[in-house]
RNA sequence: GGGCUAGUAGCUCAGUUGGUUAGAGCGCGCGCUUGAUAAGCGUGAGGUCGGAGGUUCAAAUCCUCCCUGGCCCA
């Protein structure tokens, strides 16, 4: 049996036969069969949604995760990889829109709810071929068969299931949050949607400086020492029509206010304001300074101001003011309203350095007031549901209305209209004419009231971004909109601890963006008010009175069936198959049930899932009957404990709670296969994008810590993104995306993959380049083939099969020993990277390996062992020692290169059967031979080829050619270590670099020419400041100072006044020049070359000449290797002559010669004119039969 | 605006606890080799380590600020 040999290696032709070779025979199965018993690796799939075609970024992805797969599979481990899709959320929901071309406002109207989700369960499946075609080409190996398809009811029901556990923990609660809202729309906008382009506007608003009136009281004291009149806190806001509902002001406790004695320019009241120091300039102009506050009468435009005192933020903490415009009281917590409070956004870049807080309408403003307790101002409407002062439509309620009518009325101030309580609309939502000259926003009316109470230090227009609607074009609001929440912070200690043991890859995405995350971690808003998701499974009364979260199919069929007997509902959907209804439930089961025991009871098998559910599916309902999608759940009516009907919440739940529940709801717990999950929980490792961070990294994390106080996963890696080659984001738009199925047919999927890992770490951003890919294949795989051509094209000449005994490898050559030491580091170094997480550093050791000691060193040297004379002992070890590193590699390099290493494998072991494994991916990693690493001989190797570096480097300053044989090569010795090294690769030395003899130089005092420089490392520890001084002194050393510290091993300095004894350590001696000779040094090895070209030298290199042209004329005349031949030169030439005179015998062995002669003359047309670079030789070549 | 991250040769990247000549591959120039040959090898040029300050005897490395790109968040 032969090794295969190529002539042309197509690498992507080789993958798609590997593919094709492992479907057939079942590897990847087998992979995960074979490892039955032995100890598990839990890796957990990140879905994709299939609703687009996988870009090239997906590749990098799914590599990385597949390597450490792959290699866990090869340490043994049993690594099951269950697939999985994301199928729900607002990327796909706005795809249909957009293909149907429609509105949010449409779905129920113009396409009811159930066509619509038809469609989105469609589309979201559109490109799943397309994915499934590019995980195989790629080769990751991920279970396609049985996937987790989060819109199965199964998955949903689990989902039901976390939340009801949830939900019973306390950890499940209704409440508000500041979200963009468009009242133009009528409805929420999700982030996404703010991000359109166009969304954010330059616009410019009425912003006011208010002066909010310090009450005077023990804490505010400070402030009453000298003021004139009354003392304000200052406060800028772009949002006038949020001051009625101020609760409360926010300062940086670190940054320094001032208070200053001034006059309010509108009413020229005598007033005492406090703002931050930095920002006085903006409101008291710098020439006014010396104006005296006395002199100052009302109506002057210049308007003195005198600082009073400087003191921090941490002062005002705690004030308390006159609240600004009081319409409204709040109706709980009065007593914490209007007070100074420290807010941790505040700067000093606008404003004054306080920030007015409105909790109703502002994120920020939200938090902080809910940290200190801050009420916020609402009112309560007939059911007693709170109600902020701005209604849906935009509009201020009627109960300020009312008071800023009156404003208008009293000051006399012209509108466009006559204004009724109810026109008050924030902004302008009713398309009011904006031309007309007395038409009034809100906020300028607003703005005049407060300048006629004294109450406004500052007035103008500001222009700034903002938000706006990007179907109305209307300005949006931040509004207080119901949501469920999940109450992360209510573990929010936990999750710190719990992420500390997690290993990030990079680590400052665990600490940094992750846990810089969590220490600001506000609750997890669940709520999304869209169609094509999981329903939220609470149910309520009108009134909001009583409620039940359903976790189960069965239980929502009992509460179904108790609806039907309360004549709420007539028939039950859940049954609309005709199936039979199991346990009906009564009243005690419907509170003692626990899910799993219900799991336990009706179960069909715990592990089941590649039996597909129809009939009598799980506990015995029918799940393709039914559907638990909008709209179907909205059309269920429960029916309370008191007999009320209860209804949805309509909320559908954060998809990111989808894909944060797979490790629990892939399975279909906690509703079955217990078991299972437990065998499987947490994951051993999972790598994502790291924009993944607060999406999937998040919500495994936080579901695990709620639901089972653990981690989620042990092992992260956050990858970068794969921007294109000049470091641009990839987009279709741009035309500058790579196209995955093109890159990997054009190049394979092994250089692709190779490329992606080795060039960059995955968490690095990826700049894509398919320059690189070429050289990948050229530099890695094109000479790990070559090395592999070379073994096959001389093992099947010999019939080299590694039959027999093994040599021991202590009776192979120099060279064998030393690339056999460097495999077993490697595979030490190679096994250490893939476990620390590393593939980058894995990759770029084996390439070095295989590029420049197996191949450019270990081959090139030993060539000749290959190809010259019988099959005896030596070459033997060569093609053992050869053979080893090649199978040892494509086990290396097997989880990044999958197809190709998998080929390389099989057509060694086919051939040798030292492995019976149908795959290298059925192997086990390499076991390290600790025994066999020999550093000594790593170092001389590297030694001889820092002296051949060296030598070559001579011979090219010199123009001396390789071929030229010189006599000898000198090398001081520095120690006796030095000395054995290099004799043990003297033989290599010599052949590689064409040289007769080394020798070594020890006693040197005298021929050689030193250098010495100080240790720094060691004397900045003893000397520090006056290291410079030694440094000086030790560069000033003469020859014989530096031959007398060799000698004595010290020496002596002065330093400053003192003289200080140096020793051997503190120096580093060496050699610089030979006087005479041609020297070239690197570190402390130097090498002279003596150039000196004798008679007998240029005769031989003559000869060398002869047989490079005569082999080149029998490879050019399509000679066999082993044709024997007959040379007849033309004679003419002395040198030639006297070459083959002295070296003919050397000539005819190296060319086969059976005979070499000179001849007088040689037809010209039998001769073939050899260029001898200065002569023309005529040759005629025949071959001996 | 905040957090994280990157910026080192024309390009892609290394660069240890700070230690004085900052490295590799590709590309480029020059050359070698010709029984691995649609290959291979050597050698050379090429750098204000993003910028400015600071700490230190000593900074690509530590600190501060700034600039540019990227991601996430507001």
């Amino acid at each position: 049996m032969k090794y295969n040999e190529y002539k042309q290696l197509d690498y992507a032709g080789l993958a798609e036969e590997v593919r094709a070779y492992w479907k057939e025979n079942r590897i990847f199965e087998k992979s995960v069969e074979t490892r039955a018993g032995q100890p598990t690796f839990v890796f957990y799939e990140g879905p994709p949604s299939a609703n687009g075609a996988p870009g090239i970024h997906h590749v990098m992805a799914r590599a990385v995760k597949d390597i450490f797969c792959r290699y866990k599979t090869l340490q043994g481990f049993q690594v099951q990889r269950k697939g999985g899709w994301d199928t729900h959320g607002l990327p796909i929901e706005l795809q249909v829109e957009k293909e149907l071309g429609i509105t949010k406002e449409d779905i129920g109207k113009t396409i009811s709810v159930e066509d619509y989700n038809a469609r989105c369960r469609e589309t979201v499946m559109r490109f799943k071929d397309k994915w499934d075609d590019l995980t195989e080409r790629m080769g990751y190996w991920v279970d396609l068969n049985n996937p987790y398809i989060t819109f199965e009811n199964e998955y949903i029901e689990s989902n039901w299931a976390l939340l009801k556990k949830l939900y019973d923990k306390g950890f499940l609660y209704k409440g508000y949050t500041i979200q963009p809202y468009s009242p133009s729309d009528g409805t929420g906008l999700s982030s996404h949607e703010l991000n359109q382009p166009g969304c954010y506007k330059e616009v410019k608003d009425t912003s006011i400086v208010a002066q909010f009136k310090v009450t005077k009281d023990s804490k505010s004291e400070f402030l009453f020492n000298n003021p004139t009149g009354d003392v304000y806190i200052l406060a800028w806001t772009t949002t006038p029509w949020t001051l009625p509902s101020n609760t409360s002001l926010a300062v940086g406790d670190r940054i320094t206010y001032v208070q200053v004695n001034t006059f309010n320019p509108y009413t020229h009241k005598p007033v005492s304001v406090v703002l931050a120091r930095d920002l006085v300039g903006k409101y008291f102009s710098e020439k006014n300074k010396g104006l005296s506050l006395a002199d100052y009468k009302p109506g002057d435009k210049a308007i003195p101001f005198e600082i009073v005192q400087e003191f921090t933020g941490k002062q005002l903490v705690g004030l308390r003011y006159e609240q600004l415009m009081p319409y409204l009281q709040p109706f709980y917590d009065a007593d914490k309203a209007f007070q100074v409070v420290a807010g941790d956004f505040v700067t000093t870049e606008d404003g004054t350095g306080v920030v007015h807080t409105s909790p109703t309408f502002g994120a920020d403003d939200f938090r902080v007031a809910k940290q200190h307790g801050i009420p916020a101002l609402t009112i309560k409407d007939e059911l007693g549901n709170e109600l902020p002062t701005v209604d849906r439509r935009g509009k201020f309620i009627n109960e300020i209305g009312v008071r800023l009518q009156e404003g208008v009325a009293k000051y006399n101030i012209k509108t466009h209209k006559p204004l009724g309580p109810d026109d008050f609309y924030v902004k302008n939502y009713t398309n009011e004419d904006e031309s007309h000259p007395d038409y009034k926003t809100t906020d300028v009316i607003i703005s005049i009231i407060l300048k006629e109470e004294n109450k406004a230090f500052k007035v103008e227009k500001y222009e700034h971004t903002y938000p706006h609607s990007w179907r109305t074009d209307k300005p949006i609001l931040y509004y207080p909109l119901d949501s469920w929440f999940i109450k992360t912070t209510a573990v929010k200690q936990r999750l710190i601890d719990l992420n500390k043991t997690i290993n990030w890859k990079p680590e400052s995405t665990g600490v940094g963006r992750f846990g810089n995350w969590l220490e600001n971690l506000v609750d997890w808003n669940l709520s999304r008010s869209r169609y094509w998701g999981t329903p939220l499974p609470i149910w309520r009364t009108e009134e909001g009175d009583e409620e039940i979260c359903i976790g189960s199919v069965a239980e929502l069929n009992r509460e179904i069936e108790r609806s039907i007997a309360a004549g709420f509902m007539t028939e039950n959907p859940l049954r609309k198959a005709g199936q039979p209804v199991q346990n009906t439930g009564s009243e005690d089961e419907h509170q003692a049930n626990t899910l799993l025991e219900f799991a336990g009871e009706f179960a069909l098998s715990p592990t089941g899932t590649e039996e597909p559910r129809v009939e009598n599916g799980f506990g015995g309902f029918d799940y393709k009957a039914f559907d638990l999608h909008r709209p179907y759940v909205d059309n269920i009516i429960l029916v309370s404990p008191s007999g009320k009907p209860m209804k949805r919440e309509a909320d559908l739940i954060d998809v990111w709670f989808d894909s944060g529940a797979m490790p629990y709801a892939q399975w279909h717990y906690p509703l079955e296969n217990k078991d299972v999950f437990e065998a499987s929980f947490p994951a051993d490792f999972i790598a994502e994008g790291v924009d993944q961070t607060r999406g999937w990294f998040f919500t495994l994390h936080a579901l695990a810590v709620m639901l089972e106080d653990s981690v989620a996963f042990k092992n992260v890696i956050a990858n970068g993104l794969v921007l294109d080659k000049n470091g641009n984001k990839m987009s279709k738009r741009l035309g500058n995306a790579v196209d995955p199925f093109e890159t990997i047919g054009r190049f394979g999927p092994d250089a692709t993959r190779w490329y992606m890992i080795v060039n960059a770490p995955p968490w690095d951003n990826l700049k894509f380049n398919l320059d690189g890919v070429t050289e990948v294949q050229r530099r890695f795989f094109g000479t790990l083939q070559n090395t592999y051509s070379f073994f096959a094209l001389y093992a099947n000449l010999d019939g080299f099969t590694f039959e027999g005994e093994e040599i021991p490898v202590a009776q192979r050559t120099e060279s064998d020993r030393w690339i056999i030491s460097r495999l077993n580091t490697l595979v030490k170094e190679v096994a250490g990277y893939f476990d620390d997480y590393d593939p980058t550093k894995a990759a770029r050791a084996i390439q070095d390996f295989v590029a420049d000691e197996l191949s450019n060193w270990y081959v090139r040297l030993n060539r000749k062992r290959f190809w010259k004379g019988e099959l005896n002992q030596d070459k033997l070890a060569a093609y053992q020692t050869l053979y080893t590193c090649l199978e040892t590699v494509a086990k290396l390099a097997s989880p990044i290169a999958p197809f190709y290493m998998d080929r390389l494998f099989l057509d060694l072991s086919r051939v040798s059967g030292r492995s019976q494994a149908e795959s290298v991916h059925l192997e086990l990693f390499p076991q390290v031979q600790e025994d066999l690493i020999d550093q000594d001989l790593e170092q001389r190797m590297h030694l001889a080829q820092t002296v051949s570096s060296l030598v070559h480097s001579l011979r090219k300053k010199q123009m001396i050619k390789v071929r030229q044989p010189l006599s000898r090569i000198l090398v001081p010795i520095l120690d006796e270590k030095m000395k054995t090294q290099l004799q043990g690769v003297e033989d290599l030395i010599l052949s590689e670099v064409n040289v007769k003899t080394l020798e070594y130089l020890e006693d040197t005092t005298g021929i050689l020419v030193k250098k010495i420089k100080p240790n720094f490392k060691r004397l900045g520890q003893v000397f520090g400041p006056k290291l410079k001084l030694v440094a000086a002194q030790i560069q000033q050393m003469s020859q014989e100072d530096i031959a007398k510290m060799e000698r004595e091993g010290f020496f002596e300095i002065p330093v400053e006044d003192d003289t200080t004894v140096l020793s051997r350590e503190d120096v580093e001696i060496m050699s610089e020049d030979i006087p005479g000779w041609l020297v070239a040094s690197e570190g402390a090895l130097t090498v002279a070359l003596d150039i000196t070209i004798t008679e007998d030298l240029r005769l031989e290199g003559m000869a060398r000449e002869l047989v490079n042209r005569l082999q080149n004329l029998r490879k050019d005349s399509g000679l066999e290797v082993q044709d024997k031949i007959r040379v007849f030169l033309q004679d003419g030439n002395e040198e030639v002559a006297a070459a083959v005179q002295a070296f003919g015998g050397y000539i005819s062995e190296e060319v086969q010669a059976v005979e070499l002669s000179l001849v007088p003359s040689l037809p010209d047309a039998e001769a073939t004119v050899l260029d001898m670079e200065g002569f023309n030789l005529p040759v005629r070549i025949e071959v001996a039969r």
